[in-house]
DNA sequence: AGCCATAAGCTAACGGCCGTAAGTCTAGGA
DNA sequence: TCCTAGACTTACGGCCGTTAGCTTATGGCT
Protein backbone atom coordinates (compact mmCIF):
# COMPACT_ATOMS: atom_id res chain seq x y z
CA UNK A 1 0.00 0.00 0.00
CA UNK A 2 0.95 3.71 -0.90
CA UNK A 3 0.09 6.78 1.16
CA UNK A 4 -1.60 9.37 -0.49
CA UNK A 5 -2.92 10.66 2.57
CA UNK A 6 -6.73 11.43 3.36
CA UNK A 7 -8.14 14.82 3.52
CA UNK A 8 -7.67 15.22 7.11
CA UNK A 9 -3.96 14.82 6.69
CA UNK A 10 -3.64 17.78 4.41
CA UNK A 11 -5.62 20.18 6.40
CA UNK A 12 -3.20 19.19 9.75
CA UNK A 13 -0.49 19.94 7.41
CA UNK A 14 -1.49 23.26 5.97
CA UNK A 15 -2.14 24.12 9.35
CA UNK A 16 1.38 23.39 10.77
CA UNK A 17 2.48 25.79 7.83
CA UNK A 18 0.01 28.48 9.13
CA UNK A 19 1.22 28.58 12.63
CA UNK A 20 4.77 28.49 11.46
CA UNK A 21 3.88 31.70 9.10
CA UNK A 22 4.98 29.59 6.03
CA UNK A 23 3.06 30.51 2.82
CA UNK A 24 0.31 27.00 2.40
CA UNK A 25 1.18 26.40 -1.85
CA UNK A 26 0.66 22.88 -2.81
CA UNK A 27 4.29 21.96 -2.64
CA UNK A 28 4.90 23.01 0.70
CA UNK A 29 1.53 21.21 1.94
CA UNK A 30 2.82 17.99 -0.08
CA UNK A 31 6.19 18.26 1.63
CA UNK A 32 4.63 19.06 5.19
CA UNK A 33 2.43 15.69 4.82
CA UNK A 34 4.61 13.56 2.70
CA UNK A 35 2.68 12.76 0.08
CA UNK A 36 2.94 13.54 -3.81
CA UNK A 37 2.11 16.74 -4.85
CA UNK A 38 -0.52 15.95 -7.18
CA UNK A 39 -2.07 13.72 -4.95
CA UNK A 40 -3.32 16.79 -3.25
CA UNK A 41 -5.93 16.67 -6.10
CA UNK A 42 -7.69 14.12 -5.32
CA UNK A 43 -8.98 15.83 -1.70
CA UNK A 44 -9.15 19.54 -3.05
CA UNK A 45 -9.49 21.61 -6.33
CA UNK A 46 -6.41 23.96 -5.21
CA UNK A 47 -4.80 26.10 -2.83
CA UNK A 48 -7.53 28.04 -1.65
CA UNK A 49 -9.65 25.40 -0.83
CA UNK A 50 -7.29 23.74 1.60
CA UNK A 51 -6.92 27.02 3.11
CA UNK A 52 -10.71 27.76 3.52
CA UNK A 53 -10.60 24.18 5.12
CA UNK A 54 -8.03 24.78 7.84
CA UNK A 55 -10.09 28.16 8.55
CA UNK A 56 -13.53 26.17 8.62
CA UNK A 57 -11.67 23.87 11.10
CA UNK A 58 -9.96 26.75 13.21
CA UNK A 59 -13.24 28.60 13.56
CA UNK A 60 -14.97 25.58 14.69
CA UNK A 61 -13.15 25.02 17.61
CA UNK A 62 -12.96 28.65 18.19
CA UNK A 63 -17.07 28.16 18.30
CA UNK A 64 -16.85 25.64 20.48
CA UNK A 65 -14.76 27.42 23.24
CA UNK A 66 -16.56 30.55 23.25
CA UNK A 67 -19.95 28.91 23.63
CA UNK A 68 -18.62 26.73 25.95
CA UNK A 69 -18.22 29.80 28.44
CA UNK A 70 -20.63 30.44 30.88
CA UNK A 71 -20.98 34.14 30.55
CA UNK A 72 -20.02 36.80 28.60
CA UNK A 73 -17.15 37.83 30.18
CA UNK A 74 -15.62 34.08 29.78
CA UNK A 75 -16.93 33.88 26.11
CA UNK A 76 -14.70 37.24 25.64
CA UNK A 77 -11.71 35.32 27.07
CA UNK A 78 -11.93 32.68 25.92
CA UNK A 79 -12.31 34.10 22.31
CA UNK A 80 -8.95 36.09 23.23
CA UNK A 81 -7.21 32.80 24.65
CA UNK A 82 -7.68 31.30 20.70
CA UNK A 83 -6.49 34.52 19.46
CA UNK A 84 -2.98 34.27 21.88
CA UNK A 85 -2.51 30.64 21.71
CA UNK A 86 -2.95 29.97 17.84
CA UNK A 87 -2.27 33.95 16.38
CA UNK A 88 -1.04 33.09 12.93
CA UNK A 89 -4.27 31.11 12.24
CA UNK A 90 -6.30 33.36 13.85
CA UNK A 91 -4.94 36.24 11.62
CA UNK A 92 -5.65 33.88 8.44
CA UNK A 93 -9.31 33.71 9.44
CA UNK A 94 -9.72 37.10 9.15
CA UNK A 95 -7.13 38.20 7.42
CA UNK A 96 -6.83 36.15 3.86
CA UNK A 97 -10.30 34.33 4.64
CA UNK A 98 -13.39 36.09 5.76
CA UNK A 99 -14.85 35.08 8.72
CA UNK A 100 -16.20 37.95 10.14
CA UNK A 101 -19.99 37.38 9.32
CA UNK A 102 -19.59 34.11 11.41
CA UNK A 103 -17.71 35.32 14.39
CA UNK A 104 -20.32 38.32 14.83
CA UNK A 105 -22.98 35.41 14.51
CA UNK A 106 -21.58 33.38 17.17
CA UNK A 107 -21.45 36.97 19.59
CA UNK A 108 -25.28 37.62 19.05
CA UNK A 109 -26.04 33.91 20.49
CA UNK A 110 -24.03 35.15 23.38
CA UNK A 111 -25.11 38.04 23.64
CA UNK A 112 -28.51 38.85 22.50
CA UNK A 113 -28.06 42.64 21.24
CA UNK A 114 -26.83 42.69 17.94
CA UNK A 115 -25.75 46.28 18.06
CA UNK A 116 -24.03 45.62 21.95
CA UNK A 117 -22.48 41.87 19.95
CA UNK A 118 -20.98 43.78 17.49
CA UNK A 119 -19.26 45.92 19.60
CA UNK A 120 -18.10 43.90 21.71
CA UNK A 121 -16.66 41.58 18.89
CA UNK A 122 -15.16 44.48 17.68
CA UNK A 123 -13.05 45.40 20.47
CA UNK A 124 -12.17 41.67 21.13
CA UNK A 125 -10.96 41.43 17.59
CA UNK A 126 -8.97 44.88 17.81
CA UNK A 127 -7.48 43.23 20.37
CA UNK A 128 -6.75 39.93 19.71
CA UNK A 129 -5.55 40.77 16.18
CA UNK A 130 -3.28 42.75 18.42
CA UNK A 131 -1.91 40.34 20.37
CA UNK A 132 -1.84 37.76 17.40
CA UNK A 133 1.12 39.44 16.35
CA UNK A 134 3.50 41.28 19.24
CA UNK A 135 4.93 41.13 22.38
CA UNK A 136 2.65 43.16 24.42
CA UNK A 137 0.01 40.51 25.41
CA UNK A 138 1.12 41.11 28.65
CA UNK A 139 0.04 44.44 28.89
CA UNK A 140 -2.84 43.67 26.91
CA UNK A 141 -4.13 40.86 28.68
CA UNK A 142 -4.30 42.93 31.68
CA UNK A 143 -6.52 45.47 30.40
CA UNK A 144 -9.08 42.60 28.97
CA UNK A 145 -11.26 42.07 31.09
CA UNK A 146 -12.06 45.90 31.58
CA UNK A 147 -12.55 46.19 28.15
CA UNK A 148 -15.05 43.72 28.06
CA UNK A 149 -16.80 44.61 30.81
CA UNK A 150 -16.34 47.96 29.13
CA UNK A 151 -17.63 46.88 26.10
CA UNK A 152 -20.80 44.64 26.43
CA UNK A 153 -22.70 47.18 28.83
CA UNK A 154 -22.19 50.32 25.60
CA UNK B 1 18.09 61.17 -20.45
CA UNK B 2 16.82 58.12 -19.39
CA UNK B 3 13.58 57.20 -16.97
CA UNK B 4 14.83 55.18 -13.97
CA UNK B 5 12.51 56.47 -11.74
CA UNK B 6 13.07 57.67 -8.18
CA UNK B 7 11.89 56.73 -4.63
CA UNK B 8 9.06 58.59 -4.89
CA UNK B 9 7.66 57.29 -7.70
CA UNK B 10 8.34 53.90 -6.97
CA UNK B 11 7.03 54.11 -3.47
CA UNK B 12 3.77 55.17 -5.36
CA UNK B 13 3.46 52.67 -8.24
CA UNK B 14 4.12 50.06 -4.60
CA UNK B 15 1.00 51.87 -3.24
CA UNK B 16 -1.35 51.54 -6.05
CA UNK B 17 -0.44 47.83 -6.35
CA UNK B 18 -1.14 47.05 -2.47
CA UNK B 19 -4.35 49.55 -3.14
CA UNK B 20 -5.28 47.17 -6.17
CA UNK B 21 -4.33 44.05 -3.81
CA UNK B 22 -1.73 42.61 -6.06
CA UNK B 23 1.98 41.57 -4.82
CA UNK B 24 4.32 44.23 -4.07
CA UNK B 25 7.05 42.58 -5.89
CA UNK B 26 10.41 44.12 -7.66
CA UNK B 27 9.08 43.10 -11.20
CA UNK B 28 4.95 44.05 -10.86
CA UNK B 29 6.73 47.06 -9.11
CA UNK B 30 9.17 47.62 -12.16
CA UNK B 31 6.09 47.31 -14.39
CA UNK B 32 3.75 49.73 -12.61
CA UNK B 33 6.06 52.67 -12.53
CA UNK B 34 7.52 51.75 -16.03
CA UNK B 35 11.51 51.25 -15.18
CA UNK B 36 13.70 48.61 -15.56
CA UNK B 37 13.43 45.97 -12.73
CA UNK B 38 17.05 46.07 -11.90
CA UNK B 39 16.38 50.10 -11.12
CA UNK B 40 14.72 49.59 -8.42
CA UNK B 41 18.12 48.10 -6.73
CA UNK B 42 19.72 51.94 -6.70
CA UNK B 43 16.76 53.16 -4.32
CA UNK B 44 16.16 50.16 -2.14
CA UNK B 45 17.92 46.77 -1.08
CA UNK B 46 14.80 44.57 -1.83
CA UNK B 47 10.98 44.37 -1.76
CA UNK B 48 10.85 44.34 1.58
CA UNK B 49 11.90 47.71 2.21
CA UNK B 50 9.91 49.19 -0.59
CA UNK B 51 6.75 48.23 1.55
CA UNK B 52 8.12 49.69 4.35
CA UNK B 53 8.03 52.93 2.76
CA UNK B 54 5.10 52.72 1.74
CA UNK B 55 3.72 51.81 5.29
CA UNK B 56 5.73 54.89 6.37
CA UNK B 57 4.36 56.94 4.02
CA UNK B 58 0.70 56.04 4.54
CA UNK B 59 1.06 56.11 8.61
CA UNK B 60 2.60 59.73 8.17
CA UNK B 61 -0.76 60.51 6.52
CA UNK B 62 -2.52 58.88 9.28
CA UNK B 63 -1.17 60.87 12.12
CA UNK B 64 -1.55 64.10 10.14
CA UNK B 65 -5.20 63.35 9.81
CA UNK B 66 -5.57 62.16 13.71
CA UNK B 67 -3.59 64.84 15.15
CA UNK B 68 -5.27 67.34 12.83
CA UNK B 69 -8.49 66.63 14.71
CA UNK B 70 -9.94 68.92 17.49
CA UNK B 71 -10.98 66.41 20.15
CA UNK B 72 -11.34 62.72 20.54
CA UNK B 73 -14.18 61.66 19.07
CA UNK B 74 -13.21 63.79 15.82
CA UNK B 75 -9.69 62.34 15.85
CA UNK B 76 -11.26 58.52 16.47
CA UNK B 77 -13.75 59.01 13.46
CA UNK B 78 -10.42 60.45 11.50
CA UNK B 79 -8.54 57.79 11.47
CA UNK B 80 -11.82 55.59 11.30
CA UNK B 81 -11.84 57.76 7.81
CA UNK B 82 -8.05 56.92 6.56
CA UNK B 83 -9.16 53.18 7.13
CA UNK B 84 -12.38 53.42 5.14
CA UNK B 85 -10.61 55.26 2.21
CA UNK B 86 -7.48 53.12 2.29
CA UNK B 87 -8.32 49.60 2.86
CA UNK B 88 -5.64 47.84 1.96
CA UNK B 89 -3.15 50.07 3.03
CA UNK B 90 -4.54 49.74 6.14
CA UNK B 91 -4.23 46.20 6.63
CA UNK B 92 -0.90 46.25 5.48
CA UNK B 93 0.44 48.47 8.11
CA UNK B 94 -0.39 46.55 10.90
CA UNK B 95 -0.53 42.92 9.17
CA UNK B 96 2.69 42.54 7.15
CA UNK B 97 4.18 44.97 8.89
CA UNK B 98 3.72 46.14 12.51
CA UNK B 99 2.75 49.35 12.91
CA UNK B 100 0.65 49.17 15.96
CA UNK B 101 3.28 50.67 18.41
CA UNK B 102 3.45 54.02 16.57
CA UNK B 103 -0.40 53.64 16.69
CA UNK B 104 -0.25 53.53 20.07
CA UNK B 105 2.34 56.27 20.71
CA UNK B 106 -0.11 58.44 18.44
CA UNK B 107 -3.48 58.23 20.51
CA UNK B 108 -1.34 58.76 23.48
CA UNK B 109 -1.06 61.89 22.14
CA UNK B 110 -4.78 62.26 22.15
CA UNK B 111 -5.88 61.13 25.05
CA UNK B 112 -3.23 61.20 28.28
CA UNK B 113 -4.03 58.19 30.16
CA UNK B 114 -2.35 55.50 28.24
CA UNK B 115 -4.54 52.43 29.38
CA UNK B 116 -7.50 54.47 27.83
CA UNK B 117 -5.68 55.43 25.33
CA UNK B 118 -4.85 51.73 24.20
CA UNK B 119 -8.45 50.56 25.06
CA UNK B 120 -9.47 53.18 22.51
CA UNK B 121 -7.31 52.31 19.75
CA UNK B 122 -7.89 48.56 20.35
CA UNK B 123 -11.40 49.15 19.68
CA UNK B 124 -10.66 51.53 16.79
CA UNK B 125 -8.32 48.88 15.47
CA UNK B 126 -10.96 45.97 15.64
CA UNK B 127 -13.38 48.20 13.40
CA UNK B 128 -11.38 49.46 11.05
CA UNK B 129 -9.36 46.08 10.27
CA UNK B 130 -13.22 44.81 10.07
CA UNK B 131 -14.62 47.29 7.57
CA UNK B 132 -11.71 47.31 5.53
CA UNK B 133 -12.70 43.71 4.81
CA UNK B 134 -15.87 43.78 3.91
CA UNK B 135 -19.32 45.21 3.02
CA UNK B 136 -20.49 45.80 6.31
CA UNK B 137 -19.29 49.16 6.22
CA UNK B 138 -23.07 50.72 6.45
CA UNK B 139 -23.53 49.39 9.61
CA UNK B 140 -20.18 50.23 11.28
CA UNK B 141 -19.95 53.72 10.67
CA UNK B 142 -23.56 54.13 12.37
CA UNK B 143 -21.87 52.51 15.84
CA UNK B 144 -18.52 54.05 15.24
CA UNK B 145 -19.10 57.60 17.55
CA UNK B 146 -21.05 55.10 19.98
CA UNK B 147 -18.05 53.17 20.21
CA UNK B 148 -15.62 55.92 21.01
CA UNK B 149 -17.21 57.88 23.59
CA UNK B 150 -17.96 54.44 25.04
CA UNK B 151 -13.97 53.13 24.63
CA UNK B 152 -13.13 57.08 25.65
CA UNK B 153 -14.56 57.02 28.72
CA UNK B 154 -13.51 53.23 30.65
C1' DA C 1 38.20 71.89 -25.54
C1' DG C 2 39.21 67.18 -25.17
C1' DC C 3 39.63 62.90 -22.42
C1' DC C 4 38.79 59.53 -19.22
C1' DA C 5 37.06 57.63 -14.75
C1' DT C 6 32.85 56.82 -12.70
C1' DA C 7 28.34 56.00 -12.01
C1' DA C 8 23.55 55.54 -13.83
C1' DG C 9 20.47 53.03 -16.76
C1' DC C 10 19.39 49.08 -18.93
C1' DT C 11 19.10 44.07 -21.13
C1' DA C 12 19.47 39.48 -20.48
C1' DA C 13 20.10 35.60 -17.97
C1' DC C 14 20.41 32.16 -13.89
C1' DG C 15 18.26 29.41 -10.47
C1' DG C 16 14.28 28.64 -7.60
C1' DC C 17 9.50 27.93 -6.36
C1' DC C 18 5.00 27.85 -7.96
C1' DG C 19 0.30 25.64 -10.13
C1' DT C 20 -1.10 22.32 -13.16
C1' DA C 21 -1.41 18.37 -16.18
C1' DA C 22 0.08 14.46 -18.96
C1' DG C 23 1.54 10.01 -18.64
C1' DT C 24 3.23 5.70 -16.07
C1' DC C 25 2.69 2.18 -12.78
C1' DT C 26 0.26 -0.69 -9.47
C1' DA C 27 -3.33 -2.92 -6.89
C1' DG C 28 -7.86 -4.98 -6.53
C1' DG C 29 -12.60 -6.07 -7.95
C1' DA C 30 -15.70 -7.80 -12.03
C1' DT D 1 -7.90 -12.09 -16.88
C1' DC D 2 -8.82 -7.44 -17.83
C1' DC D 3 -10.15 -2.99 -16.47
C1' DT D 4 -10.54 0.86 -13.64
C1' DA D 5 -9.16 4.10 -10.38
C1' DG D 6 -5.71 5.53 -7.02
C1' DA D 7 -0.81 6.79 -6.43
C1' DC D 8 3.04 8.53 -8.32
C1' DT D 9 6.92 10.71 -11.43
C1' DT D 10 8.06 13.99 -14.49
C1' DA D 11 7.73 17.94 -17.10
C1' DC D 12 5.91 22.55 -18.87
C1' DG D 13 5.33 27.38 -18.46
C1' DG D 14 5.20 31.37 -15.49
C1' DC D 15 6.64 34.62 -11.99
C1' DC D 16 9.95 35.62 -8.66
C1' DG D 17 14.73 37.82 -6.63
C1' DT D 18 19.12 38.74 -7.91
C1' DT D 19 23.23 39.64 -10.63
C1' DA D 20 26.57 40.03 -14.48
C1' DG D 21 27.76 42.82 -18.09
C1' DC D 22 26.85 46.20 -21.70
C1' DT D 23 25.75 51.04 -23.00
C1' DT D 24 25.32 55.72 -22.20
C1' DA D 25 25.65 60.07 -19.89
C1' DT D 26 28.25 63.10 -16.51
C1' DG D 27 31.68 65.79 -14.50
C1' DG D 28 36.48 66.78 -13.02
C1' DC D 29 41.22 67.35 -14.75
C1' DT D 30 44.87 68.61 -17.96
Amino acid sequence: MTKAGCRQDIVAAATALVDRDCAVTLRAVSREADIPTSSIYLHFPGPSAILLAVCRTAFAELEAAVLGASDVLAAGLAYLDFAALHPRRYRVMFGAADFAEPALLLFTRVLADPAVAMTLWLGLHGLADQSASTRRSQRLTELAPRLITSLAHV
